[in-house]
DNA sequence: ACTTTTGTGTTGCGATTGCGACATAATATT
DNA sequence: AATATTATGTCGCAATCGCAACACAAAAGT
């Protein structure tokens, strides 16, 4: 996980981004203008603000990660899901307003985000770029994705046991890290926070799971035995 | 629930589809024609298939109601969702192309259903229609409420005890209904499987609640008691 | 009208889980 | 370097839940 640690990020690393996926870096500065865009940087903790009155962004992980919750009126909270490089948050601008969903955004760890405005993101400007049909094309992409980790989610904490929740979730990184070895991108904590179960007794059965020799770990790594 | 008997739906009741907010009849007929779209009955049970090999349709729920299922590689299945009239699905066509998502869709009771080609639907064809703007706006208005669906069912699975799970869930429901007395759109056992908890304990929740003077029930309308 | 399938409701039992309490390790903060 | 905070690991106990099995009602298909 690299950290700019400069106000701005270069370019370059910009255009590796998926929602510039085809788009120029001449395209880009215009785009980045277009969309009164700018980049702001929080530590782990931090509460992320989306709505800024007028204009609503949406926002960029460029490095780090940013946790989505949500609060029901009880005050307790889910986490829905993680954003981490490349990907999108803050883009269901229909959601604020319309009801209120009480999501709410918290950085995971020291994180880079880009913002930009959404409008101005998914409609042509006055000046009709040519590279607007690319852009719509990306954001639905990227829409794609973000829906299917809801599923993903839905589908691992629909399992009746921790076990097999376990299991599930491992079988999901261990197909995005393309290894048996995975790396935990949250901590244990907050794994049972995703996975909708007492921490305590998530901790009871990773190690009856290591004492039945289906997987082993230290600390945030790791490895299934099948 | 009105089933129309006729081929074609007639155009006054397109306009009303929230996809088509702001579309005048006139932008509608070109609409239709630009996105290849067709339109389909669906009884109880149907599968409905949305790969056309060359173009990815999306659906749009006219009548009726469509479920949104997720089988994983065990041959388990998971109601991610139901979709109800004026509301989309298949709108992830990024889903199908990258990745195996194994979602498919059943029609929940008998369904009609309106097709348009996704690609014409979000991108501006030779013509320049100029109702494409507003067409993108409701598209993504539409993808918002979607997620928003799967954020509920988070939610409501996300309680531990089952009783917690059935109280999110009719107090969704009543918000929805705009009333205490509520009718549930699925069946108790598929609402049991919605939950993702085993259908006789559901059961047993249900008369535990009632003597408890939580909720009272009758077939399939519920009475909220606090 | 009859049969088959699907949905509803109930119960006992054993397994799993949440909870609370505690100790220690790791990380931030000052 | 000292302190505070957060994360990890373990355990006993009581509550909840899944499961299996059954009876009956309702709906669909013939």
């Amino acid at each position: 996980m690299i950290v700019n640690k400069q106000d701005k990020i270069k370019k370059s690393e910009l255009l590796s981004v998926p929602l510039f996926s085809g788009i120029t870096e001449n395209e880009l500065n215009q785009l980045l203008y277009c969309c009164r865009s700018y980049e702001a940087e929080y530590k782990k903790g931090d509460f992320i603000i989306l709505d800024d009155d007028k204009v609503t962004y949406v926002g960029i992980v460029l490095s780090g990660s940013v946790n989505m919750l949500k609060n029901d009126i009880y005050g307790n909270q889910t986490l829905l899901t993680y954003i981490g490089p490349g990907e999108l948050f803050g883009e269901n601008f229909a959601i604020q307003k319309e009801q209120n969903a009480n999501v709410s955004f918290v950085a995971g760890q020291t994180t880079h985000v880009l913002f930009m405005a959404a409008f101005n993101l998914i409609h042509s400007c006055s000046r009709n770029c040519t590279f607007h049909q690319t852009l719509v094309q990306n954001f639905f992409d990227l829409l794609g994705k973000k829906s299917v980790r809801l599923m993903e989610k839905i589908e691992i904490t629909s399992k009746t046991t921790i076990r097999d929740k376990i299991l599930a979730y491992l079988s999901m990184l261990s197909q995005e890290q393309k290894s048996r070895y995975v790396t935990l991108p949250i901590t244990k904590s907050e794994l049972a926070e995703y996975l909708s179960v007492n921490r305590s007794a998530m901790m009871r059965e990773l190690t009856n799971m290591r004492n039945d020799g289906l997987i082993d770990f230290d600390k945030n790594t790791f490895r299934i035995l099948i």
